[in-house]
DNA sequence: CGATTGGTTGAATGAGTTCAACAAATGTGG
DNA sequence: CCACATTTGTTGAACTCATTCAACCAATCG
């Protein structure tokens, strides 16, 4: 027994089987959540953690423009508040991209977990520490990075990100974001998003299908990008 | 007795006495830094933490093709590693700006902290993800706001994070940022930031002096800026 | 079937970069 | 204390990348 939460956990500490147990308990009360609904709503608090366990979801911020940041991606495995719950408001909207599998986390359960399961803590320590990280790369992506290489980075990191959970075996990744999305993640324009997956695409780089994008040699493109899959 | 470190987490969480001596205990082994020191470096472990008690830091990554991005300024109460210590290499490098004074905590101490404090273990909860607020703060701004309102909105949390920890009363903010890192935080060049510096200046939201930005009407740039204060 | 959403392309515009030159400030050794 | 070198800031002109706005196409959905 297992599920895509303590998969993802155990990537960063090694979980004891009773360990486990308590995580696959703690994620059983389990909902189905349609495509295109809102989790988290920014400014307003809420009072339960999420995982996801299937699906595709992503987070964002809203200026007073108008425009729109994505600061996260989340793949199955991946939480939403389960630092920060019942404390303050959340700084992000999260919304859903497919239908997923969502559990629901109370504070006191995370309390009791992390209180009587040291290494339970740990994972919880280091999966924040992990996001961190994410946004630490995707800050320097979008800083310092030319819009193509941004863009690949980007296909790099969620093509990686969803092997890691075992999403896809081979270089083909389905692919639920539009373009406007991809421009919101990496401050350029859908038109701009456009024009650059071209340049992609006649660099034989990227070949793009319908509803997925197949890359044929990941490393090229990892070099193109200066992608390193050091974070999962 | 206190410090910056104390004061800092004092505004997530409230601390008793008791709390309150052991972290100054735990942050009583300083040392003073020269300004341009290295304190820890970008893919290498480090196996202490740091406690910024007085002066001036930053933390940055570099990218293969020599663009390197600033992803937070430390100002005294801020840590450095405080949750990753010894697990992994570090994703940035830290250097000072300033002489500072620097506390080192050994991961023992940490471990005992939140193992013995259950407040101490939340108030570093709220720090990490006050730091995660931070950097989507950051990836917004870079994402989203045109390099005039980026300039000023970073103006506006240094000031607003320099009066949080007492270093400055008025709207004068002591600066040691060179225009190039402006520039490598924001994502743009030092010539261009030098223009937007003009254009803050021109529109009369800052006045600059020699090594210092002087902010006379704070509403208004933060009005500018699409500035809210929430985070601190 | 029309209506809507998302993707594609072109032309004109604008924001930001590049490169180069110079000014101002700071630091250093004699 | 001066002369020189170095770093940081400032400005202009040419250029490039990305946006804007518009039109059109393709796919999907009632």
């Amino acid at each position: 027994m297992t599920n895509a939460f303590v998969r993802k956990l155990q990537r960063g500490v090694e979980l004891s089987e009773s360990d486990q147990q308590q995580l696959i308990e703690a994620t059983s009360r389990t909902q189905v959540v349609d495509p295109y609904t809102i989790l988290v709503r920014e400014g307003e608090p809420h009072h339960e953690a999420y995982v996801l366990l299937s699906g595709f979801a992503y987070c964002f911020k809203l200026l007073t423009n108008g425009e729109r940041q994505i600061v996260a991606c989340l793949v199955p495995g991946d939480t939403v508040g389960l630092y920060g719950v019942a404390t303050e408001n959340s700084d992000y909207t999260v919304v859903t991209l497919a239908t997923c599998t969502v559990a629901s986390i109370s504070r006191d359960t995370i309390d009791s977990l992390m209180a009587d399961h040291p290494n339970i803590g740990r994972a919880f320590w280091w999966s924040l520490l992990l996001e961190k990280s994410h946004l630490c790369a995707w800050l320097a992506n979008i800083g310092q990075r030319p819009a193509p290489q941004r863009l690949a980075h980007l296909i790099c990191e969620l093509l990686h990100r969803q092997q890691a959970v075992g999403l896809t075996r081979s270089g083909s990744l389905e692919i639920l974001l539009t373009q406007q999305d991809f421009g919101d993640i990496l401050g350029i324009t859908n038109v701009h998003v456009c024009r650059i997956f071209r340049q992609l695409r006649d660099l034989r780089l990227v070949h793009c299908d319908q509803k997925s994008i197949i890359v044929r040699d990941l490393d090229q493109l990892m070099n193109y990008a200066d992608y390193s899959s050091a974070l999962c």
